[in-house]
DNA sequence: GCGACAG
DNA sequence: ATCTTGTCGC
């Protein structure tokens, strides 16, 4: 059963205090374990899509459902002007785009490490309005539970619209790399832990880095992913939904596409209005 | 007081 | 995030 926690959203007026209060209460009501009844195996991107395909064939009415690959959802942002933001889902089904929408909100608050939910989730809950289409789960540019309070964007929308959500971040803003991640073969992950500077016990596993792609030659090298549950996911199935999207590039493909698309549909918006002074 | 900090 | 030049490799 689904149980949305619209209370739960995140409000741009509040103080500091109060988001941080917030956050604790996403972070109690997330679920940072497998908690969905699609198989995560079935996650691919177009050139291996035809090899699951034919397994799920014989399909009763009842599982009519599940005779479809999930619904996979990238979700990005880009900026209009200092005040605005463009919220973009790309909605693909075995790699293919099904639907794209975007939304346009003005922006209500600093970007503050920490606090980014509270400025970029208004358009991004707007833009999932838009979707006629349910996605199964959600890719985010941001962390989930690599974060001071484990609520971080992916996690705070995963919890307000309860869908399935993982984090994906380029660079890394909290927690400790129980090893060296510079240089890694692609493939590899190394689990990220809680530190003093995260609200969890320490040791607690909260992501991983992965590496999805690395250069062959010499001294340049690519730096990995930070992956990390967002809601009713785990770290290891996030990693390998991740690692399944991430073929040709560092980034998994619907947040690819979601970036490109925020980009792109920056030209079908109206120029900034001036507002009377 | 200093450092560190997704997008 | 956004800007933007320079460099590496197929």
């Amino acid at each position: 059963m689904s149980t949305p926690r619209s209370d739960l959203a995140p409000e741009p007026g509040l103080s500091r205090e109060e988001m941080e209060r917030l956050q604790r209460e996403i972070a109690d009501a997330a679920v940072f374990e497998d908690d969905f009844p699609f198989d995560p195996a079935t996650i691919t991107n177009p050139l291996e899509a035809s090899a699951n395909a034919a397994a799920s064939d014989l399909e009763t009415p009842e599982a009519a459902d599940r005779s479809q690959p999930p619904i996979v959802a990238g979700v990005d942002q880009s900026f209009l002007d200092d005040d605005r933001a463009l919220s973009a889902v790309v909605a693909t089904r075995a790699g293919e785009v099904i639907e794209r929408v975007h939304a346009v909100t003005p922006l209500e608050i600093p970007y503050v490490p920490g606090l980014l939910a509270f400025r970029e989730g208004g358009p991004i809950l707007a833009a999932l309005e838009e979707l006629s289409v349910s996605p199964d789960i959600l890719l985010f540019d941001g962390s989930g539970r690599i974060h001071f309070r484990q609520a971080g964007i992916a996690t705070h929308i995963g919890v307000v619209r309860d869908v399935p959500s993982v984090g994906v971040a380029k660079s890394l803003l909290c927690g400790e790399p129980v090893e060296d991640t510079e240089n890694l073969p692609a493939g590899t992950r190394v689990p990220i832990e809680a530190d003093s500077s995260v609200d969890a016990p320490d040791g607690t596993l909260l992501g991983y880095a992965l590496q999805t792609r690395q250069y062959d030659s010499p001294d340049r090298y690519i730096n990995p992913l930070y992956v990390s549950p967002g809601h009713r996911v785990g770290p290891e199935t996030a990693a390998d939904v991740v690692e399944a999207l991430a073929t040709s590039y560092k980034l998994p493909e619907p947040v690819r596409l979601a970036d490109s698309y925020a980009e792109e549909a920056k030209s079908l918006v109206e120029p900034e209005t001036d507002h009377e002074n």
